[in-house]
DNA sequence: TGTATTTATCAAACCGATTTGTACACCTGT
DNA sequence: ACAGGTGTACAAATCGGTTTGATAAATACA
């Protein structure tokens, strides 16, 4: 009833241990007929390797770690879709995909896991500008991909969204459009890359066009969509665009344009990220820039398996495009009473 | 730079390899002093036990796979949700959580998971009334605890909701508000106990109150929900209330009421299932039934955690108490004009 | 004081694979 | 006929721990 080892299959076959492992590695040759009794055998007993020797004897665990800080607010659609998006190719490698929940992004809930050796790699999410977990990596001597990126990222393996191009298009479709008065809903955190990136850029891309700077910090909520659009509405009357980097505040942002007498598109049009909750929701599709999860989270995990097989560090560095969706929520802007 | 081993420790402290294994388990008695002298080379060497030889010497894993087949529409925050709960514990425990995402719910999809002899337990998702997977985790004798249940729930360890109850409050709820025409926008899947159940439930609940029977299948979808809607308020104008199963489908519902000119709660009711995107999107707070998901995963790997420590089978079986949020859809039915 | 029992440690086997050094048989070419 | 390859399989070491039987020292009891 036990499970049939190695040695088990050995002694069915008349041969070591050793010839068996070679004719199921490859490493070294073994005669047709030797190979043909030792996978007779394997059918009879039903044997399999077990994994948990391998790794001992080979030193690779096959498993790697996707660390993903969860904080209370963060069990949205949009996590679900990088997890399941990484998940999906791991699993598929024959790796085991061991998700870590630390409830912060301090470094130090992570070492303990780093250190038991019983990771081949990590994947790490919500990187910040100066992440100590990368640190931690590093001296750890284990290979990591970020999804997302640091303000230093010399040596570093990550795939992150051309955040700089995504504001751009949103910036330059708007403007294309006709409108000169937009204002942006940030998202305030000044660890996160993403987010400073985004705001730099919303700059940046303002100045570009000669435009007014109008931009708000705003939660990841929809009341604080909405009073921050409300606010921004009244002190910015001319406003007649919004760029919203959440899309639950984006509904928010909605419900309060609606809510000062305004329609979308036609007095105030709205552009969000990511296309996961609102888009199910609001009954004309957004424009938006999909951010793409599952393949950014995909790719990471891919990218992470090379370096795997490779067994070579060469750092490898993707920008993933950014694609605008021009949906319903945009047109060009209509003269309103002021 | 390589890490220290057992051996290191040991020659470190002048002892041998079991003298540091004892030392460090307890199982036998070791000296205050020798153990000092350990205690000693352990910190000054930084030595941290292989997980991978710890796994190999006493057969288990430590891992914990918890199984989720994802289809391609499943990325939703409810997802998410089960996710992250039982990682915390499972984390916390420390356990290594292995998410395991087949893509389907065949057996097959499993077996070579739990053939490889590396977990140690495993939480299943999605049961199925007569779940192949079921089997196939008995014959490997590898504990393991169901989120849902199945047809014949004999022997087997599970943490479900109470279905029956929950739509029984739903009735109950708007019963005692004074409704006598209600409707039911089921989740039409064969397969699923989860739903099976409720579909059963509702035409008990409505039989003990002898009310009429109105129920259609339903997807999982806005536009869905808002079709089966606007058919079922055009073939019974006299409905005043509305159970909807998912909560997308619920925003889609909501809004093919309104689109019949009818307001909610004034002329019609409405009821739905988790709180999970609708909730935060709805300018009502809605009546639904919370399920808890977070709290019924963290449960569940509470539970196999138990049975690992206990190194005991003894089948638990814990029904979830719905909890039903009365939010502001759901009012006494008002006369309506016909 | 001698024997029985407990306490603390050692030494070796074991978990189930991989990896490497070596021996043997067979074939080849001169 | 003999040196040199080549093909094949064996034996043993190794990965880093745990576990168990044996042994020596320390204590208990009569």
């Amino acid at each position: 009833m036990k499970r049939p080892t190695i040695s088990d299959v050995a002694a069915y076959a008349g041969v070591t241990k050793s010839t068996v492992s070679h004719a199921l590695s490859g490493k070294r040759p073994v005669a047709a007929k030797t190979r043909a009794r030792i996978d007779q055998a394997i059918r009879s007993l039903g044997y399999q390797p077990h994994p948990v020797a391998q790794r001992l004897a080979t030193g690779r665990s096959r498993t790697i770690g996707f660390v993903y800080p969860l904080y209370a607010s963060e069990f949205s659609a949009l996590e679900m879709k990088f997890i399941a998006g990484a998940a999906a190719v791991i699993n598929q490698a024959n790796y085991v995909f061991a998700l870590l929940t630390p409830p912060d992004r301090r470094a130090d809930s992570l070492t303990r896991f780093l250190q038991s050796g019983l990771l081949d790699g990590v994947i790490l999410m919500q990187v910040q500008l100066h992440d100590p977990r990368v640190a931690i990596l590093r001296r750890a001597e284990i290979p990591f991909v970020l999804i997302g990126r640091c303000f230093d990222n010399a040596g570093l393996t990550f795939i992150d969204l051309d955040i700089d191009l995504a504001i751009s298009q949103c910036v330059e479709h708007l403007v294309a459009l006709g409108h000169r008065h937009l204002a942006y809903l940030r998202l305030d955190d000044p660890d996160l890359g993403f987010a400073v990136r985004a705001n730099q850029a919303y700059v940046a891309a303002c100045r570009r066009y000669d435009l007014p700077i109008v931009a708000s910090a705003c939660a990841l909520i929809p009341e604080s969509g909405a009073q921050v659009a409300a606010t921004l509405l009244d002190a910015h009357p001319e406003t007649t665009a919004l760029i919203v980097w959440n899309d639950l505040a984006a509904w928010g942002a909605m419900q309060a344009i609606q809510g000062h007498g305004l329609r979308i598109p036609a007095d105030v049009s709205l552009i969000c990220f990511d296309l996961s909750t609102v888009a199910n929701i609001v009954p004309l599709r957004p424009t938006a820039v999909d951010i793409r999860p599952r393949e950014m989270a995909a790719e990471a995990a891919r990218m992470l398996l090379a370096q795997l097989a490779a067994d070579a560090t060469t750092p490898v560095q993707v920008l993933m495009e950014p694609r605008l969706i021009v949906g319903e929520t945009t047109a060009p802007p209509a003269r309103r009473r002021a």
